[in-house]
DNA sequence: CGACGATCATTAGCTTTGCTAACCAGTATG
DNA sequence: CATACTGGTTAGCAAAGCTAATGATCGTCG
């Protein structure tokens, strides 16, 4: 199915995976200015983001969940704990493990600072026209299906 | 238009926001692991691709376009030029400017960077049937077409 | 022409985030 | 039960971001 912008099929894997790549690194950028308004840092959001959704989680799994090192997650983790975002939870069975659980104001902020971090995107994303919006939504799903071979 | 995923077109301007917005965020992560081949870490990377693509440059334009404050970005020129992949030139006209321009070596190692860096993305995407990679062509459009609304 | 404010870059010093190496406590295994 | 492995933390380093203050130059206006 050629598409509207390119009928005659031109697209190659290098060209699309380029133009994707830029894409993201330039909408993210836009959007980052909006994370001051929680009082987050990126990598702090991030973490409390799969802390909220991932339910409670060992601080190992979270640092491999973001992709970071254990230290650089146990200091992540001791500030959201000062924040009062998150708590660390003992485990019963083995007692090396630590469990993180978001609070109910981490559970509040998240979702406040994810709205405003988004809000300019959604605003922008109403005036385009359905199919348009159609096709982001097909896009992230083809690129979330090819995540996990990245 | 309903897309395949979505047939009855359930598509809200949010959900679509917070997707692409998630997308985005895994993207780049899984890519970043890549950056170490180059010796360059993402904020000169990004930078080096400002020189090579944009010409000569003045420092304070430089720091504006990497949305980062002066001090900043002179360190950041200050790494770069040590590497030997930028120069600093003086102005003619004003002696207070700086210009940044890209060595020979600065514009081959960003290219191979690049190279390296969408790599396993190219890979991933030369998978996909033709139409899904015209859908990710397509979502770029839409979203480059809307950046400047951002 | 000369003084004074504006502009561009840098320096100094702080915070956050990432790392590796070393360590401690607890588990599991021979 | 000794020994190795695992999960988390501590210590210490480097990079990258910031603000505030400095230095040097430019432009303007009296």
């Amino acid at each position: 199915m050629p598409s509207a912008s390119d009928p005659v099929g031109t697209h190659s894997a290098a060209r699309v995976a380029d133009r994707v790549h830029t894409t993201a690194i330039h909408l993210l950028r836009r959007l980052r200015a909006e994370d001051r308004r929680t009082g987050l840092s990126g990598p702090r959001a991030s973490a409390l983001s799969v802390v909220v959704f991932g339910g409670p989680i060992t601080l190992g799994d979270l640092a491999a969940a973001e992709q970071v090192k254990p230290p650089t997650m146990t200091r992540l983790v001791n500030a959201l704990e000062q924040q009062g975002l998150v708590r660390r939870e003992g485990d019963d069975a083995d007692a090396r493990i630590v469990r993180v659980r978001a609070t109910a104001k981490g559970i509040r902020l998240l979702q406040e600072g994810r709205a405003w971090r988004i809000a300019r995107l959604q605003t922008a994303l109403e005036e385009l026209p359905p199919h348009e919006l159609a096709t982001l939504a097909d896009a992230t799903d083809v690129l979330a299906r090819l995540m996990p071979h990245l």
